[in-house]
DNA sequence: GCCGTTTTCGGCCCGACTGTTTTCAGTCG
């Protein structure tokens, strides 16, 4: 078993002892264990083999025994057991808003219901309000939570949830009883999918704000309204919740609803360490619970919150204790890519293949967007349900190309196209021989249809990192977020090979893709790897989501200099010869 | 189940909302 498949059961045994009725704290030990996993450098059968599972905090004797039987044997005894004691529909139950495990195991102990048709039979009968702490209301809720999850999936792509919240976020600024507002949460962070959307508002006046929040147009169901809290679904089936606090409290509540979770539990223990306490209403001094405002250490913003502990200010995109902590104490966080720093896009499309606008179209929008270049990358001849070019169309619009860049620089634009393509990685290596490539500017290549066999897969994406004319892997995971798995890769031992060689990677930056996964950059930081965040545009549309793009190569933890296309056009040409240059 | 300048036992982050109760448990974030 691999690090992903140990954690994931660490996990899923969490969720079976919940449901068993063990201590919280024996639970909270296995997500512990999983997610320290998540943050070893080193390989987990390395860790194992030398008997060093221990030295990693989080890891105590129970879960090494555990973690090494899973490693060595493919297995874990204690996990059979513990998944044939609980039926398979009480996980399902779990996913059901309202249920956790205490409702979920009386519902399973007293009236025998284990799976979720059971349950809704149950509350439409009625049956559930025999239990302790049930009632109408209850049975209700429920129904429509299992209403809910069959309409809705319950995650969404995060340049969706931004289409929705940034209008409401407008409003709530506009309202005249607003003083701050923010979104927060994982939209905040700009996870890659997100769960649901959150606001924080400052305001006198929280009943106004709420009272107006739910009223927004087109929500669809009020979930909940309290005196500082509500819950509503959005369009789409999003669900969004604002929280209203005083504006002295404001930046303790927009730190602590951004989270993460665990960047936040870093956060208050380091509070703790300084005699202080830090919560979502304040940072006290005092070990005890308190909001008295005497005892208030003054922070007027997130960035005196993270000042008065010591720490220069860490932005949302960083807050996943994946290391934002150590590298904060050394003064050592990066100069993350900034929103303006892309000179151009080295993976695009154009009517050639699938794109929809031809180049003439493309340099009259670019050059009004103040790009410098942008790669002609269209697909090659395997492609051929997105009207791949064979070697004799490639070679009519290299001339096309050269045509138009001519045209440019008589009329004194500096904005160049560059020749390229998307060669796909097909079975027997690449679909454009050497001497084909040799002619091109820019060549990233792509895997597209990929075999059930990972180390096949693996292979053939080494063999391509390994061509001296391949500039750049293409979305190397092939996944498409919420649709579609990763293809059976091995990512890292690409991204391995891709640092031997002196290969890019690509940060794909269609919403749906993200590919190169973030983690996967903050896993391989240091190693010199370069980036290129690149829309792989299909039409002018598309050009937008290379802000997106930034968005995740700032969680990726990527700067100016990690990135190929914040060169101008003539560092982008000598970069580009650099690894020709090795094979003569 | 993990951890320790509070070190082998007794803690482990914590507050709002809901629905059920009439003082609180469960869920959620």
């Amino acid at each position: 078993m691999n690090r992903a498949q140990v954690t994931d059961i660490l996990l899923e045994i969490a969720v079976l002892l919940d449901l068993q009725g063990e201590s919280t704290f024996k639970i909270r030990a296995y997500q512990n264990g999983a997610r320290a996993l998540e943050t070893i450098s080193e390989p987990l059968e390395v860790l194992v083999a030398e008997k060093r599972l221990g030295t990693i905090k989080g890891i105590g004797e129970s879960l090494q025994q555990k973690i090494t039987e899973m490693v060595t044997t493919g297995k874990l005894e204690y996990y059979d057991q513990l998944k044939a004691a609980v039926p398979p529909g009480l996980l399902e139950m779990l996913q059901i808003p309202s249920l956790g495990p205490k409702k979920v195991k009386a519902i399973h102990d007293n009236l025998g219901i284990s799976t979720v048709a059971d349950l809704e039979a149950a509350c439409k009968a009625g049956r559930l309000s025999i239990l302790d702490g049930f009632g109408a209301r209850t049975e209700a809720k429920i129904l429509e939570g299992i209403d809910y999850r069959r309409k809705y999936a319950s995650k969404h792509l995060l340049v969706e949830a931004i289409l929705v919240a940034e209008p409401i976020l407008a409003a709530l600024k506009n309202h005249p009883a607003v003083q701050r507002c923010s979104t927060a949460g994982s939209l905040r962070r700009l996870k890659e999918v997100i769960g649901d959307v959150d606001f924080v508002v400052s305001s006198q006046s929280p009943a106004e704000v709420i009272e107006f929040f739910v009223n927004q147009p087109g929500i669809v169901t009020v979930l909940a309204k309290g005196d500082t809290k509500s819950s509503v679904i959005l369009p789409g089936g999003i669900q969004a919740d604002l929280r209203v606090v005083s504006d002295q409290e404001y930046p303790y509540a927009l730190a602590y609803f951004s989270g993460s979770k665990e960047h936040n539990i870093v956060m208050r223990h380091r509070a703790i360490q300084k005699g202080l306490r830090l919560s979502e209403y304040g940072l006290f001094r005092s070990a005890e619970e308190t909001r008295d405002p005497a005892l208030q250490v003054p922070c007027s913003s997130e960035e005196d919150i993270y000042k008065a502990l010591d720490l220069p200010f860490i932005t949302p995109e960083l807050r996943e204790d994946r290391g934002e902590f150590t590298a904060a104490e050394k003064g050592a966080l990066p100069e993350l890519i900034s929103w303006d720093d892309l000179k151009g896009s080295l993976h695009n499309h154009t009517d050639w293949s699938d794109g929809q606008d031809s180049l003439e179209t493309l340099a009259a929008a670019l050059v009004q967007k103040g790009y410098s270049y942008w790669a002609v990358t269209d697909h090659s001849k395997a492609a051929f349900q997105a009207h791949g070019l064979d070697e004799a169309r490639l070679k009519t619009q290299l001339a096309a190309v050269a045509d138009i860049n001519k045209r440019l620089e008589d009329s004194g634009i500096s904005f160049r196209f560059l020749t390229g393509a998307e060669v796909d990685i097909v079975k027997t290596g690449l679909d454009f021989n050497d001497e084909i490539l040799s002619q091109l500017d820019v060549v990233v290549a792509s895997l597209h249809v990929a075999s059930q066999d990972e180390s096949e897969n693996t292979q053939r994406l080494i063999a391509a990192a390994q061509n001296p004319y391949v500039h750049m892997l293409g979305h190397l995971s092939g996944r498409l977020l919420l649709r579609r798995e990763p293809f059976k890769i091995s990512q890292q031992a690409v991204i391995d090979a891709c640092a031997d060689t002196g290969t890019w990677l690509e940060l794909n930056a269609q919403p749906s893709r993200f590919d190169l996964d973030w983690r996967l950059w903050v896993q391989n930081r240091g190693r010199g790897i370069k980036c290129s965040i690149n829309c792989d545009a299909h039409s002018l549309v598309d050009v937008e989501y290379l802000r997106f793009g930034i968005g995740q190569a700032r969680k990726a933890w990527l700067t100016k200099a990690d990135v190929i296309n914040t060169s101008n056009l003539n560092e982008l040409r000598e970069l580009l010869g650099v690894k020709r240059a090795k094979v003569g």
